[in-house]
DNA sequence: TTCAGATTTTGACAATTATCAAAGGATAGA
DNA sequence: TCTATCCTTTGATAATTGTCAAAATCTGAA
């Protein structure tokens, strides 16, 4: 199995050699430089990208102000996922901080997959609950607790997103602004 | 279709005869008074939980203090989201609000039903997906929103809600003090 | 109906975080 | 290499929200 996408998914569960196959026949490589725009504001989400390497940022912009609402990097996914899942335009834009290497697939084939292949209808049904986890978790973080035990918490997960994203948009992705941050890094 | 979890679901995905049937065969109603404990604290949570009526609560103590993570009405679920999906133990309670009539199914019968029958598992996608555009709206209202502006939007989307809970728990549900919301409701 | 306990409101004050402004650093293209 | 631009830091101040305490109100059981 050499396609980075399959040997990540697998994990979630088994797939059949036809479902692989089936998979790997619709995903489409690309190699783009950083700043591409994968999903434009206001747009339908119609694919969703796998990241063999590099990092996707996916904001939108609150009273004109520039909100992070996700990064991702490799062996994770990037999609504007309310958008993709309801086929709906949404406000949120997804791009590249990096020059990447990604594995797409679009909602058309990924529904045809869904109704042909159980084993595959099972993956998504894996890979939802767990942006779910995903999704619960940083809402947790945001619940009860204070700047300072938010940054402190992205450090021990996510040491690394800290070094490869700039710290303004490292800020707005734990809802404080940059201003805040700085000083909480300094008398640390 | 006389049963309401059945009606609900169906509203996802169409079933089969069978897929219904089977369902229905693992289904187990419960009536149940206020205040009795559906999950417990640091247990697997082995079942998820249909409302046909009633209220429940999903909580956690952090650093001693009570937190309301989420609560659910008449036509949606209630469980300990991380627990059912993981089978680990999670910090989560959930507990009735009002005496209710609830729809129960074990993690182990729905296992089954994933294996058996496609448009179950099709289903358990499709669930998994909504919960999670449900948790990422939560997100995003707390991510940059004041404390005025989350009240507002929930007495937009759910004023009923603010009728049938305490307010200490309304409060706590979005991310502030019961002083601080009291405040608010008096100053509106 | 009455009363004990729980919930909500109100007040005074403190802590946290945001805002605005300006200075200091880093970076990439000419 | 130089410079324009962007990013980060620092300072002063303001706004928001939390904490603690006490009073007012509500609720349910005897």
């Amino acid at each position: 199995m050499s396609n980075p996408f399959l040997e990540v998914v697998s994990q979630f569960t088994p797939l059949s050699a036809g479902s692989q196959s089936a998979l790997a026949a619709v995903l489409k490589r690309l190699e783009l430089e950083k700043g591409h725009v994968l999903v434009r504001q206001n747009t339908v989400c119609q694919w969703v990208y796998f990241i063999e390497k590099g990092l996707t940022r996916t904001y939108y912009y609150k009273d004109g102000k520039d909100v992070t609402d996700w990064l991702s990097a490799e062996g994770q996914f990037a999609v504007s996922i309310s958008s993709f899942m309801t086929q709906q335009p949404d406000r949120r834009i997804v791009e590249l901080l990096e020059p990447s290497v990604l594995w797409a697939i679009s909602h058309t084939d990924l529904e045809n997959l869904y109704q042909q292949h159980h084993d595959i209808e099972r993956l998504g049904r894996l890979l939802a609950s767990h942006g779910l986890l995903l999704v619960q978790q940083r809402f947790d973080e945001l619940h009860f607790a204070t700047a300072l035990e938010r940054y402190r918490n992205l450090m021990a997960l996510n040491p690394t997103l800290i070094q490869r994203v700039p710290l303004g948009m490292i800020a707005s992705y734990l809802g404080m602004t940059a201003e805040t941050l700085s000083r909480m890094r300094a008398q640390i």
